[in-house]
DNA sequence: AACGCGGGGAT
DNA sequence: ATCCCAGCGTT
């Protein structure tokens, strides 16, 4: 038997009952998708059953307001993900029938579809022979062909799309992706994989070589770099707090957040009462302002670390942004607060 | 071509 | 600590 024989052979043997293979439906593989980008099937599967469960088809989706789609995405990660998600979910809805783009190339078109997701849809749910490379692939293909070229250099991604390309199973395209991946995922995993008993192992380039640990090759790693986080956590003597919609760009875009003092370094009480973000929620009133947590948590992002204090502030009167303690809780919100809110008791 | 974008799991 | 995860969009 060739590799992608030994592939799909292993897979039906030892694939993962999960609920996105019950189903051929795009609306269905397209949500999977993207819910797992970067995400391990353990974190995304429980997201994936509420999103299937609140919005059953694209045009419940499509009807729903963004902040609902955020709040239920929450604690996820990457949430342009959600936006774009529900941006498409409107388009396919409102422009195109309800009906998802039945082609590759055409599903490429979509906001947060790129080559993987594009491929994995086009295979899955329509046969389409066109090979994904994800994470998985890399590994794999890079190890049983031996192949030490960094999958993240530009000459890498062209190597293994048409070394994936090549393998392809034009019969049962979609099966095949989602065997590679699950062989990536249970068989050929990034650390310590038991060789032993792996199918592949006669004709396997890397383990002949002794260099199963080293690949497969990846360029440098981004930099990490501190930021200090302070937030204000106003209460009024009317149990009313300010939180705020994040825009612009960055982090968390249109999440909620208290009022946010960024800095370079640690900041003391009289920096955070003299600062203008201070200024706009307490003027002239009287306040009392104590720090909650004596020690930074430091909330751990792939290339930033927050060191972040609360610090709690109370006044008779907030002159605005003022919303009741108990909405706080229905605003999307980003882990760190979440965090934050469940610790701290609101009463 | 390089970078920003989250959070959690595994070792 | 460090790496990785069913990647994508922007610059």
């Amino acid at each position: 038997m060739n590799f992608t024989g030994i592939i799909t052979d292993w897979y039906t043997k030892n694939k993962r009952d999960l609920p996105w293979r019950k189903t051929n439906k795009p609306y269905n593989i397209w949500l999977s998708e993207i819910i797992l980008q970067q995400t391990q099937i353990k974190q995304g599967l429980p997201y994936y059953e509420v999103f299937v469960k609140k919005f059953p088809t694209v045009k419940h989706l499509a009807l729903a307001k963004e902040e609902e789609v955020l709040k239920l995405w929450q604690g996820l990660g990457y949430y342009s993900r959600a936006r774009n998600m529900h941006k498409t979910a409107k388009f396919v809805w409102n422009d195109l029938n309800g009906i998802f783009p039945l082609d590759y190339k055409s599903l490429l078109t979509l906001k947060g579809v790129g080559e993987y997701t594009a491929s994995a849809i086009a295979s899955i749910c329509f046969n389409e022979p066109k090979a994904v490379v994800d994470g998985n692939v890399y590994r794999v293909l890079s190890r049983f062909f031996g192949i030490d070229t960094p999958i993240n250099s530009t000459e890498g991604l062209k190597t293994f799309k048409l070394l994936a390309q090549s393998l392809i199973n034009n019969d049962h395209p979609g099966i095949y992706n989602q065997a590679l991946m699950e062989f990536g995922a249970l068989q050929c995993k990034p650390q310590n994989p038991d060789c032993s008993v792996c199918p592949l192992n006669s004709a396997c380039a890397a383990l002949k070589n002794n260099q199963v640990k080293e690949l497969p090759v990846k360029l440098k790693k981004t930099k990490i770099q501190i930021r200090h986080f302070n937030y204000l956590v106003f209460i009024s003597s009317n149990r009313q707090s300010v939180f705020e919609k994040r825009t612009g760009n960055g982090i968390w875009q249109n999440l909620y957040q208290f009022p946010l003092i960024e800095s370079l370094h640690v900041l003391n009480e009289k920096d955070i009462t003299k600062h203008e973000v201070f200024a706009t929620h307490v003027q002239n009133n009287a306040f009392e302002i104590s720090l909650y947590n004596e020690k930074p948590i430091i909330h751990k992002l792939t290339h930033r670390h927050l060191h972040t204090h609360f610090w709690i502030i109370e006044t008779n009167q907030l002159s605005k942004n003022a919303v009741s303690l108990e909405d706080i809780l229905k605003y999307p919100t980003p882990q760190l607060i979440s965090n934050f809110l469940d610790s701290f008791n609101l009463k």
